[in-house]
DNA sequence: ACAAAAGTAGACCGACCTGTCTCCTTGTGT
DNA sequence: ACACAAGGAGACAGGTCGGTCTACTTTTGT
């Protein structure tokens, strides 16, 4: 039924990724997917309520495949080098389902939009915090006391927003295994 | 002598910052400076061009306020935590000469621009190397073995840059601070 | 003093932008 | 079978884009 929205939706979101978003216009999506534009603003109103149809559908297509690869994982510590070690998959193209590495959409996307107010960046917001506390239910599996549940969490996602900085803005494909180095550190510090 | 064009830079980056640099048009730098067209197409040959010099333009400004506020303080460990001392005036807008925080320059314009391989991503890379050599120079001073600096310097770096983006997407005005206590850990566990 | 250089103001060009609308074709539900 | 929704193709509108050019004024070096 609705097969010709999806397919504009992960069709701008390829071409948004890649290029950028202010880069890419409303006609090059059209003859990317082949989509009139009369089907296009039967389904959106705006380019700015496709552009949150694509962050949406990023949102969803991304933390499903990095939870179920960590969750896949044994309880504990051994999530954590999950964690790290699908961040380095995803850094080094070796996700079938993704577009060649160029950083993080949210983050990209986020530096794409100056004004903090509005929809587009509250998206990219609450994409960031539901990971941090996805991140913090799997630290609360080891042993660490409550009271530096939350330091540890915030220096776990620090530790990976810098990865992903440092493996698309320098090239470094090993980010996500320095990452990790610092993680497993900063962690044995706060185990009781 | 190049007082115009001066200003035509200082004006360009501080919209291109603040607004994103696909967002600003040529006439709005042209409206807000109070200079002519013809002025401008007289310094630079293309909106490239001009975007190359605020790149650089911030670039000194940027460094020369790190470099300088670093090494203001004494030598070895002193200087790490000014470091982040120094991130952490950045986010909360303690520094008169930069505009509001919203995020790095050189981050941000990466985001925006797809292609590795042109003139203005390469001077986002030097940028950012620039700066993992000085910090590496800062860690040099401390009791860290000669193999592990290399190690450590990445840690640090990755931490920045992971600061800087919860300080700027995730609007989190402790990021430096908390990235401040992850680096003294790692730098403890590395000392001789 | 005066020529050369630099700056101003803005018309203008062709290209592209988002978004609307029309005309026509292709399903699809009942 | 037939009405009606959905899609295709694309002209069109109104605006902005980067960039050129002309005509005029100001500044500057010698």
């Amino acid at each position: 039924m609705t097969t010709k929205k999806e397919h504009l939706i992960a069709t701008a979101y390829g071409l948004f990724y890649q290029y950028g978003i202010h880069a890419v216009g409303i006609n090059k999506i059209l003859t990317v997917s082949g989509v009139a534009k009369k089907t296009l603003y039967n389904h959106f109103q705006s380019k700015d309520e496709l552009i949150e149809a694509t962050l949406k559908f990023r949102d969803l297509q991304y933390r499903n495949w990095l939870y179920e690869r960590v969750n896949n994982a044994p309880m504990g510590i051994e999530r954590i080098h999950a964690l790290f070690d699908t961040l380095d998959e995803w850094f080094n193209d070796k996700v079938d389902d993704f577009h060649s590495f160029r950083g993080c959409f949210f983050i990209n996307t986020s530096a794409e939009f100056g004004d903090p107010s509005t929809r587009i960046n509250q998206i990219c917001v609450e994409h960031k915090t539901d990971i941090k506390n996805f991140i913090k239910a799997k630290l609360s599996e080891l042993n660490i006391k409550t009271d530096h549940i939350d330091l540890v969490t915030d220096s776990i996602q620090i530790l990976k927003e810098g990865a992903i900085i440092t493996a698309s803005v320098n090239k470094d494909n090993h980010a996500a295994e320095k990452a990790k180095k610092s993680a497993l550190i900063i962690i044995n510090t706060y185990l009781t």
